[in-house]
Parts: C-alpha cells; sequence; structure tokens
RNA sequence: GCCACUGUAGCUUAGCUGGUAGAGCACUUGAUUCGUAAUCAAGAGGCCGGGAGUUCAAAUCUCCCCAGUGGCUCCA
C-alpha cells in the first residue's frame, strides 16, 4: 500500500495511506473532540470526506474560528433548506448564505407565519437527531441542470456561472440536494446550537420588480454555551433600545394624530437636543460658521434648479398647490443656503464662506422603513454648507472629519467607521451623469482621507446624486450599519446656480465647490444613538434631570429647598421629591427616569448642612458638604465630562 | 411601498375552543413620617386600535383600514 506524508502542524508529519480522509487525519491527530468543522488541505478548504491522493498539508478548521463558523452557519442553511423542502415540497430554495451571527436561506413559496417557523424549527431539530451525512457530489453542468431543472432559480444561478469557475459540486443530505461549493459540516449532528429568528419578504436578486421570497432568519453556533450568550446578548440589547428607554424617560411620543415618522420631542428630550445644539453653536463658532434660518417650504423651481426633482422626488413630500405655484416641503437646507450665497457678490476673500443651519427638513421615507427616533420623516439638522475653492477643499474636510472625531469623543462614541460612498456607473440615472467629474472628485477624497491617516471602506452606489461623500457608519445594538454623520462633497451646485466669487486676478470664477455637513446626524438619529449608547443614563452634562433630590421625610423638606436652590444657582437642572412615599420607593420611582445623580437629605444631612450622593452605578457617597458637591458636579457640567466621578464605582 | 407578526386602562399585562373585561405599577383620597430597588387601605380609570360582516351573542371568528415591531428595498 502506498504511503503519502502529512503536514498535520506543529513540524510533525505523519504517514497515512493513500486514499485516507481528511476526517480520519483530524481524527488521529486531534482525538474526538477536536471540534473541527472541515480542513485546510495544502491552504484549501475541505471536507472531512475529502480523498487525500498525496503528499500535503492538513490544518483543521475549528467551529469556533470565522472561517468555522462560516461553514457551520452555510451548513445551517441548508438543513433549514431541507427541512422547508421536506414540509413545503412546492417551496423552491434559491439563495441561503451564512451572516454575522447565522444565516438565512430565501424560498420561493407562500408566506409563512410564526407557527409555520415554529414547524419548521422542529423538523430541522428532528434532522439533527438523525444525523445525516452530508455528502458532496461533483456534478458536469448536464447533470446539475437536470437534478435542478425543477428550479428556476438554481438555473439561473448556474446560468451566471457558466464558463467560469463551476462550482459544479451538489451536497447531499437524506432526500435534500442543493447546488453548493462547499465545504460543509460532515453531518447534521454538528447543527445541534441553531434557533430560527426570524422571517421577512425578499426579491430574487435585492431587485424589486423580481419574485418576491420568503427569506427566513436563523442563527447559530459551535456551542450551546455561545448560542446562550447571543440569546444574552440580544436580551441586553433590548433594554437599551431607545424606544422603550425614550418612553421611560419621557424624552418623544409619536401620536397617530400628528402622523407616523412625526416625533414630538417632549421636555425631557428636547433638553437633550438643545444641549446638543448648544455644543455644536459653539464648535461652530470656533470653525468660523455663519448662522441662517430659512423657510420649510419653497417652490417647485428651486427643487428643479438643485435636481432634487427629478433626482430625489420620491423622497420628497407631495406638492402643494398654492395661487402662486406649487411648493414642496424642503428634503435639504442646500438649495436654499446656495441662494444666500448667489445673494451678493462673493470675492476670493470670503472663502470658505460656511453657512450652518438648525433646520428641520421633511423627507418622504418609505412607511415600512420607519423607526422610533432611528429613521424618521422629519429630520432636525445641525446642517451647514461650506463654499470654497477645489484647493480649499481638502483642509474643509479634514477640518470635518475633526470635528466629527471630537464630537464623537465628546459623547462617548467608539465603535464607527468611515466609509467613502462612491456613485455607480452602471446606475447613472441616480446620479448626475458627468463621469469625468466623479472620477475626479473621487479621487479627490482618495487623496484626502489617505493624506489624513484615516481608515475607510469604500462603497459604490451610496453617493449622493451630486457628488461623493465620506460617511460614518455606526451599528445599531440589532447590528444594523446605519450612516450617522456625512460630509458630502458637490460638483454641480456651481453650475446649476451659477455659483461664483472674483478671484485674485479680478475674473469671475465659476469654481465654487460645495461641501454638505452634518457632523452630528440628525438630533433624532443622533440621541437614538446617545440613548443606545448610554443606556440613557447619560453623561451629566445630557442628563435632562442632573439631581434629584429625595427626602426621607417631611422633616428634612426645609434642607431639601436649600439644597435645590444651591443647585439651581449654578445652573444645575434638579428635580426634588418631597412626597411622602419611602424613600425606597421613591428611589425606585426616580430610576425610570435616570437622573444623573440622586441626592438624599434626612436627619443627618439637615443636621450637618450635607447631602448624600447617590451615582448611576447605584453607588453611595455619603455626608458631603454642600457646596463641594455644587462645585463638583459644576465642573463636570462645564467640562462636558464622561467620566463620572462624583460618586466613584467600588 | 413589500412580507410576517403584534395592537386589551398612562405603563406592563391575564383573558382556553365566542357568553358581553381581571391584575400589578402609576394616579386620587385617607392613614403612615419612614435611611437607600414596592408601607397599608379605599377609590377612580377600558365602547378591548378603527370600521364592516358572521352569530341569539364578538376582546375572542372573517374581511378592510390604521398604527407599532422585525426584516426586504431605501437612506441621515
Amino acid at each position: 500500500m502506498s504511503m503519502i506524508s502529512v503536514d498535520v502542524g506543529g513540524e510533525e508529519s505523519h504517514s497515512y495511506a493513500v486514499g485516507t480522509t481528511v476526517g480520519d487525519v483530524v481524527l488521529n491527530v486531534h482525538g474526538r473532540k477536536h471540534g473541527a468543522v472541515a480542513a485546510l488541505v495544502d491552504g484549501v478548504e475541505r471536507d472531512f470526506s475529502h480523498v487525500l491522493e498525496a503528499d500535503c498539508s492538513v490544518e483543521p478548521i475549528d467551529g469556533a474560528s470565522e472561517a468555522g463558523l462560516y461553514i457551520l452557519r452555510h451548513s445551517c442553511a441548508h438543513l433549514l433548506a431541507q427541512a422547508v423542502t421536506e414540509l413545503h415540497p412546492n417551496a423552491r430554495p434559491t439563495i441561503g448564505p451564512p451572516i454575522e451571527h447565522g444565516f438565512y436561506y430565501d424560498f420561493h413559496m407562500d408566506p409563512i407565519g410564526d407557527e409555520e417557523l415554529r414547524a419548521i424549527q422542529k423538523r430541522m431539530k428532528a434532522l439533527v437527531k438523525q444525523n445525516l451525512v452530508i455528502e458532496r457530489e461533483e456534478h458536469g453542468n448536464d447533470t446539475l441542470r437536470e437534478m435542478f431543472g425543477g428550479n428556476p432559480f438554481k438555473l439561473e444561478i448556474m446560468d451566471d456561472k457558466i464558463g467560469h469557475d463551476v462550482g459544479s459540486s451538489a451536497y447531499r443530505q437524506g432526500d435534500f440536494v442543493d447546488l453548493c461549493r462547499g465545504p460543509h459540516v460532515p453531518s447534521t449532528a454538528h447543527l445541534r446550537w441553531f434557533r430560527l429568528t426570524s422571517t421577512s419578504q425578499a426579491y430574487w436578486r435585492a431587485d424589486s420588480s423580481r419574485e418576491s421570497l420568503v427569506r427566513i432568519y436563523g442563527m447559530c453556533y459551535p456551542t450551546k454555551e455561545a448560542l446562550q450568550e447571543r440569546v444574552r446578548q440580544l436580551e441586553e440589547a433590548a433594554k437599551r433600545d431607545h424606544k422603550k428607554i425614550g418612553k421611560e424617560m419621557e424624552l418623544y411620543m409619536i401620536d397617530e394624530l400628528i402622523g407616523r415618522g412625526l416625533p414630538v420631542w417632549l421636555p425631557n428630550g428636547e433638553i437633550l437636543k438643545s444641549e446638543i445644539e448648544r455644543f455644536a453653536i459653539e464648535t461652530e463658532e470656533a470653525y468660523g460658521y455663519v448662522r441662517v434660518t430659512t423657510p420649510v417650504l419653497a417652490k417647485q423651481q428651486l427643487f428643479e434648479a438643485s435636481g432634487h426633482l427629478p433626482h430625489y422626488a420620491d423622497s420628497m413630500y407631495p406638492p402643494m398647490e398654492m395661487d402662486d405655484g406649487t411648493y414642496y416641503l424642503k428634503a435639504m437646507n442646500c438649495p436654499m443656503h446656495h441662494l444666500i450665497y448667489r445673494n451678493k457678490k462673493r470675492s476670493y476673500r470670503d472663502l470658505p464662506m460656511r453657512i450652518a443651519e438648525y433646520g428641520t427638513v421633511y423627507r418622504n421615507e418609505l412607511s415600512g422603513t420607519l423607526a422610533g427616533l432611528l429613521r424618521v420623516r422629519m429630520l432636525s439638522m445641525n446642517d451647514a454648507h461650506i463654499y470654497c475653492t477645489l484647493e480649499q477643499v481638502a483642509q474643509e474636510f479634514a477640518d470635518n472629519i475633526r470635528m466629527v472625531q471630537d464630537y464623537y469623543a465628546a459623547f462617548g462614541f467608539e465603535n464607527y467607521h468611515f466609509q467613502l460612498s462612491l456613485w455607480d456607473p452602471e446606475a447613472p440615472d441616480k446620479y448626475i451623469d458627468q463621469p469625468e467629474n466623479w472620477a475626479a472628485t473621487e479621487n479627490h477624497l482618495r487623496q484626502i482621507l489617505d493624506g489624513l491617516g484615516v481608515p475607510y471602506v469604500e462603497t459604490v452606489g451610496e453617493a449622493a446624486f451630486y457628488g461623493p461623500k465620506v460617511d460614518i457608519q455606526f451599528t445599531t445594538l440589532l447590528g444594523r450599519e446605519e450612516s450617522m454623520s456625512t460630509i458630502q462633497l458637490d460638483f454641480a451646485a456651481k453650475e446649476r446656480f451659477t455659483l461664483t466669487y472674483k478671484d485674485e486676478t479680478g475674473a469671475e470664477n465659476g469654481e465654487v465647490f460645495v461641501i454638505h455637513r452634518a457632523p452630528l446626524s440628525t438630533h433624532e438619529r443622533f440621541v437614538a444613538f446617545l440613548t443606545e449608547h448610554w443606556a440613557g443614563s447619560f453623561p451629566t452634562w445630557l442628563s435632562p434631570v442632573q439631581v434629584q433630590v429625595i427626602t426621607i421625610s417631611e422633616k428634612h423638606k426645609q434642607h431639601a429647598a436649600r439644597v435645590a436652590e444651591a443647585l439651581e444657582q449654578a445652573g444645575v437642572r434638579v428635580r426634588v421629591d418631597d412626597s411622602d412615599s419611602t424613600i425606597g420607593k421613591k428611589i425606585r420611582l426616580h430610576r425610570t427616569l435616570r437622573p444623573a445623580y440622586m441626592v438624599i437629605i434626612g436627619d443627618e444631612e439637615s443636621a450637618n448642612g450635607t447631602v448624600s450622593i447617590r451615582g448611576r452605578n447605584n453607588n453611595q457617597r455619603n455626608g458631603v458638604v454642600l457646596d463641594e458637591f455644587v462645585a463638583e458636579i459644576f465642573a463636570e457640567i462645564t467640562n462636558r465630562s464622561t467620566e463620572l466621578e462624583i460618586v466613584p464605582p467600588e
């Protein structure tokens, strides 16, 4: 019998008979509890069933590794498809990729509900118990077309791949077979720790003009512990949900009578919003911005000039007919700012000109996308437009990127990344069709980002219709990526609005570039993130209630009033609860409103002129002299500190 | 806009296969004056999201709207 030498890592080589499988080697080297789902053979991912014919290296892929999870989840998607096709013989599987935390699979079938979802999960569990072997089969194109002849979606996938590196393999488990490149776990018993989570409608090829499909999502992990940990994470995330906390803290409300996506800022939320605005005004003054106010609606002609009609028409509220023409609610402030720029002759000495506005714009977002404060139809923004020469663009971009970084540091955000959003030449109708301008400005932004040394990803098809942009992306608690801040370069406005300036030579120069920027996102989205990030326990300077004074009994009303008075004089937002319920009950009650500090006033404090402070961390600091507390909280607020130091953690 | 699910007092919710609403918190009143996540008692509060239908009878079944949630698409 001829032998081969297999490099098994750790500078060890073993000899095996030709025909030994990957699985045999892994079992032999790493034992029964190897935890691997497949292996790298000479660096290529292979199934355990892969037969070794020559000298090679074999490195197991652990189920918990990134590659291993991918395989595990991919296999779990197949398991789902097997269960679905067994229960619904008319269902046609389309594609089913692994995703973060799990997988999904899209089926062409009648829509299903929760009950059906549970039935499918039950069937999957049963298939796991049967421990079906998952086998790889190699077939020619003709055979494959015959095997999947009843599934037009699989045929379409094959059509696309013919002439390329066709993954002419299929994987079979029981009676189910799926077109797939692999690799897969060796048997269904490896797929114990999964859970189906939800269903959704999706379109074939993400194209809303194509077939509507049923998407089933699931999560899948290598161990019970990992699955439970994920479930726990999701529960934790739900506790931080801004919709829940926003209600508890009375930050905002949405009323059917006002309309969907039109949040009302309640007094507590308004405090948050105005603190953010105050911070932005201070910052922008330092950066040389001027401030304006423009109307919320304007004539159709303005939005035609700007190009919002037709490029952006779907996102605008429908027109209003007035006696002197057709009006639209503004979806953006820029056209009005352009008119301000054009309102008088500008000189090169005026540039860069930075026009800022606290404006509300109105966008007709699709009803199905609206979500609390995260996606709304009334957008309050700290918006601004910078008018400058091409040479000045780099500096202005750099300043704005720094501004964003400084803001985020001040609000305690760390988890974000930069994205260079490019146009999609394949979809020129979505954009102003000037390929040479796109190429030039995209390159310019690339150089600016590279020059700043800011890491970023490039995404095609995410540009504004008038130019490329730098977006700052966040991931929500539930894992969805959203744009927060945006800095956009506009090369189209100068022509559409004939924006010019008198340059050093005295000539009328039409090369005015516009930068659109909203470093603080919209107030709605920003507050949503802020709330989720801090779980409602905001830094003191942002807290709607900075100090909640609580008396122990009626006897302490007087000292409580003195304490409140002293805090108010220092500009601290303070409330007093001197009702006659018990101390425990009051603490419990005020916890949902999440004051930065609770101050307890009893006999001791009244007698000594002190306060006892309870922090958000539920730690306590007793017997603090009133003036000392006032000075400390004053400093914490004026420094806009995110370190909560008055009551240190234990 | 599309798919699924959900919608009972201010909040959280019970209500099985149809017989016309139950609780806790909050609120009001009274008692209690209290030391760190619920003091006791009483009271008030709901045409069960809206409309139509089936039925002797609908919170419960059917249909149509409206709204919320999770996705798809889109986007700050």
